[in-house]
DNA sequence: CTGGGGACGGGGCCC
DNA sequence: AGGGCCCCGTCCCCA
């Protein structure tokens, strides 16, 4: 009997199991039906949205296309630049740039510009951007001056930075570490970050935010600088942080700090600021940490802009400023500031002439795919109405890559092939078809690396050629010769090798006959024409064509020195 | 001086 | 799109 009772007691709980089941598997699927219909619901929406997008921006092409043909001069910013008549357009269209030239002394070499401010005239080098924008500024638009006092200033806190703005200008709509700015300043202002010899500026403009990056150059090289980049922190006493602005403009500023630049050494400092549309984007200053520990990822995946096209469906190149200078440090300081500027010297013709370029091309550069059209006016040193893009186009900076610079003279990324390389380097203007690409070429010019050697203290700004670097600490020798089965850690290496075998000398001496295996050995024997022995012993007074054989002749000459 | 190798920077291409 | 590789050029160094 009471099996009985258990064998239905078992059989009322597995049909109550089952039917609990089959509720739950209901219920499931029902919220399953739900989410579905809800995430097809949202699809659907956001369909309508792309559609809706589609249709604005093939509406603004055509107005763009409209505006190409239509655009003749006055248009766009006209950026009174008297410094020796620099930079000129020497990108395509490119000469809606602001140049500054490195050296102080090439500043206090410029030729004042005589600007009357309405109390007066003044006789200060002034950088003088006049928006007119018909649209949004109104009539009369509005002006943006940037002062440099030459007189009567204190070196650490040269600048005088006023603005003439036209009434109805909007002010700054945030700022961080407002106690850091006058509060007396009411008028907009643009927010502008001074440092040390590296300034990195960033702006970001196609977002809700304006930002301001200050960091140092070599990744921790430099404490102040990276006093001056921690988060959180005030800028350097001797920087200003100084925020005005004007709506439907765009400006960037590029000073240096003073004239003793020269003999402090360490004090080259430089800013460049941007300002865009500060009613509509709050300006944010932000600070950075150290870039080549990897920071820098964060803020250049997030910000640099892809073909960048804001808000309006206006394109504008560069959202992002990032200027690593090189100022004007003797080229025997030390390596963290001279790196790139090494590098630089290294990729062209001399070194006088690379420091030449870098003091009188110390150029910013942005660029929209627009100015290739829209720029084809000159410079004029009268003002003129502001475009209604908001754009200015910095000049390109150091102005140090021949190839860079002749596709911008070519039109860079924008010739015939430029529809997939729609990511444009903001200092070279050169062009990339994805963004990591061109990240990581940006790094040419910020210098930043980083990817860090684990045995030792090298970095490196590609992450291949840290681990081809490796190869020096594991032993790694993958490529072998087949005629003599030596090896190498690095094909090109191989290749260069089997010259050896085949007798090849690709490089002849035009002076002589004489044919090399090596290129380097071609370059050094020109010396021998040209009669040059830069390296001077000291002990002596004997001169060498080469590092190298001063070396030897010092160790055998005068082994106790 | 010349020959040659080590190492690195940068661009381009391929997968 | 991104990583990796190839290639080229260059600097530096040493025998």
């Amino acid at each position: 009997m009471a099996n009985c009772d258990g064998r239905v007691f078992h059989t009322q709980i597995a049909s109550v199991m089952e039917a609990l089941a089959n509720a739950a598997v209901a219920e499931i699927c029902k919220l399953v039906d739900d989410d579905y219909a809800v995430f097809r619901l949202e699809i659907t929406q956001s369909q309508k949205e792309n559609r809706a997008l589609r249709r604005k921006l093939q509406l603004l092409e055509l107005k763009v296309s409209r505006e190409r043909v239509l655009a003749s001069r006055p248009n766009s910013v006209k950026i009174l630049d008297r410094y020796r008549g620099m930079a000129r357009g020497h990108l395509a269209g490119g000469h809606r740039s602001f140049v500054k030239p490195a050296g102080p002394n090439a500043w206090r070499d410029d030729q004042p510009i005589t600007v009357d401010e309405g109390n007066g005239t003044s006789t200060q080098h002034v950088i003088l951007i006049e928006s007119a924008d018909a649209e949004a500024a109104g009539p009369g638009g509005s002006s943006l001056v940037k002062q440099e006092r030459t007189e009567g200033e204190d070196p650490t806190h040269s600048r005088d930075i006023q603005t003439e703005a036209a009434a109805g200008v909007v002010p700054p709509v945030a700022v961080e570490d407002l106690t850091t700015m006058p509060q007396h300043r009411t008028r907009p202002s643009i927010t502008e970050v001074s440092g040390t010899l590296n300034a990195v500026l960033k702006s970001e403009t196609d977002t809700e935010t304006h930002r301001l990056l200050h960091t140092g150059s070599d990744h921790g090289s430099d404490p102040e600088r990276l006093l001056l980049g921690r988060p959180g922190c005030s800028p350097a006493p001797d920087s200003k942080y100084l925020l005005y602005g004007n709506t439907s403009l765009r400006t960037v500023h590029s000073h240096e700090d003073s004239g003793d630049a020269l003999e402090t050494g360490n004090d080259l400092s430089r800013s460049y600021t941007t300002a865009m549309d500060p009613g509509i984007m709050p300006l944010v200053l932000e600070t950075q940490t150290d870039l080549s520990r990897g920071d820098w990822n964060q803020y250049s995946s997030s910000v640099y802009s892809e073909g960048c096209i804001d808000k309006k469906r206006e394109v504008i190149a560069i959202d992002e400023v990032t200027v690593k200078m090189e100022g004007d440090s003797p080229l025997t300081c030390n390596a963290d500031n001279t790196h790139l500027w090494e590098r630089y010297s290294q990729s062209n013709t001399s070194d006088l002439d690379c420091r030449d370029r870098l003091e009188t091309n110390l150029n910013v550069a942005t660029h929209s795919p627009l100015h290739a059209v829209r720029d084809c006016d000159p410079v004029s040193p009268s003002m003129a109405p502001y475009d209604s893009h908001g754009s200015i186009f910095f000049d390109q900076v150091f102005n140090s890559d021949d190839g860079a610079r002749d596709e911008c003279r070519g039109g860079g990324a924008m010739s015939s092939n430029s529809k997939e390389k729609r990511f444009l380097c903001m200092f070279c203007n050169k062009g990339f078809s994805c963004l990591q690409k061109m990240e990581i070429h940006q790094r040419v010019h910020t210098g930043e690396n980083p990817f860090s050697c684990t045995q030792c203290e090298k970095r490196f700004s590609r992450q291949d050629h840290l681990k081809r670097h490796q190869r020096v600490h594991t032993g790694e020798k993958p490529f072998s010769c087949p005629q003599c089965e030596k090896r190498f850690s690095q094909a090109g290496d191989l290749k260069r090798h089997q010259r050896v075998h085949t007798g090849e000398k690709p490089f002849s001496c035009t002076q002589c006959h004489m044919r090399f295996a090596l290129a380097g050995n071609l370059k050094m024997h020109l010396k021998v024409h040209k009669g040059e022995r830069p390296f001077t012993s000291m002990l002596c007074g004997k001169t060498f064509s080469e590092r190298s054989y001063l070396r030897t002749h010092q160790q055998k000459t005068h082994p106790a020195v």
